[in-house]
DNA sequence: CTCTGATTCAAACGACCGTTTGAACTATGC
DNA sequence: GCATAGTTCAAACGGTCGTTTGAATCAGAG
């Protein structure tokens, strides 16, 4: 098989989203990402310049399939009508759960990664996720409104917010293991189940 | 108006929810914490013996009314026969919303504390809030599972996460401002959506 | 080969971290 | 008054932090 030997930047960042997903930015130090990507530690500095560069970085790379796949769907979508809001749902969290949860190991660590940098104690963190995320997200809510003409766009806003912090959260892993419950193993279900919750909550939990 | 003296034990919760609720446990230094309330570095080692030590008495501080609420709503609840599931998330999101953001300025700091230790990166942390809600959530999900015959332990349990999950992010205010919508201002409001939005989502999105 | 620019390296920088020490201060009871 | 327990204090502890330095190593072009 083929491993066409990882550059040291490519090596810190896969370490920097395993570890910056374990224990947040502030909880995880250059010097351990350093030593597990089997790099010096000068490195960071002088391939990203600092480790708040580092992170936006790693950031931006996790991101960048999601919005690709996001900004598909939603094409592809509009370019078929008037999509309707389970379509939309469907369309903006299947890519993060789907797409990264299936990847076997690898997806699991990214998916852990967005959704903690995305929940972030610190707002300038927090502002890197949203940063990346924030044209296709417009878009999207644009759609919903349309999609839900007898809710108020205040209310399809707080739906909105709400789907994105759902997301988020079990891409996080942050509940698991859940309070007197086994958490869904399988991702397939999981989406299945996050989808239906989120139908059923804009479809008449949205009355402003 | 009566300030009876707040003692350096009382000064020094206080300031630890305000900044660990906007820096994260990480994120915020002791001295940042002693010097904002006129203390000594060592008053914290004195009156709690370490950082994590004090983290964990502002977590139980600030939790134990939530708690005593909830208690009290659930017990009034289950003596007047067998409670919905409307009633049981109101009695569950409306003392985590209500009780803690209708109080002014130092409840919403409260609020935002306990959303950000139940999200904070650190496992470690994320338990301390888990222990100090741990029995009342218990009997909740009981409850729900009764109120929800027709939906399977396992998809009542998946809703029981999102609620906790969506009370902490609205709590912690993580997502505002919310991206191309203004947030709820009105707290009460903010509260009869949420419980609409988990209402209609309990009651038609678990289908196992 | 030499030269050049990119990359890696050990080492150190100053700053800040949580914690500890031991003396100084305070309040209360005798 | 003295003694005692509770509390506060400045100062320092050893460690770790992100970042920087300047020399060593590497790869590729001429």
């Amino acid at each position: 098989m083929e491993t066409p030997v990882e550059s040291t930047r490519e090596r810190l960042l896969n370490v920097a989203e395993q570890r910056f997903g374990e224990g947040g930015y502030e909880g995880t130090s250059l010097r351990a990402i350093t030593v597990a990507a089997a790099a010096n530690i000068a490195a960071v500095n002088y391939h990203f310049g600092s480790k708040e560069a580092l992170l936006r970085a790693a950031v931006a790379r996790a991101m960048a399939p999601v919005n690709t796949e996001r900004r598909r769907r939603l094409d592809q979508l509009e370019a078929a009508g008037t999509p309707s809001a389970e379509q939309l749902i469907r369309a903006f969290v299947e890519p993060g759960l789907d797409l990264v949860l299936r990847r076997g190991e690898r997806g699991a660590v990214v998916a852990r990664f967005i959704g903690r940098i995305a929940f972030d104690p610190s707002q300038r963190i927090r502002e890197l996720y949203v940063a990346e995320s924030d044209p296709i997200e417009a878009r999207y809510l644009a759609a919903l409104r349309t999609a839900l003409p007898h809710s108020a766009p205040e209310a399809v806003a707080f739906g909105y917010v709400n789907m994105l912090g759902l997301l988020a959260l079990h891409q996080s892993q942050a509940l698991t293991p859940a309070p007197g419950g086994a958490e869904l193993e399988d991702p397939g279900k999981l989406a299945e189940n996050l989808i239906a919750f989120l139908v059923a909550a804009f479809d008449r939990g949205l009355r402003a």
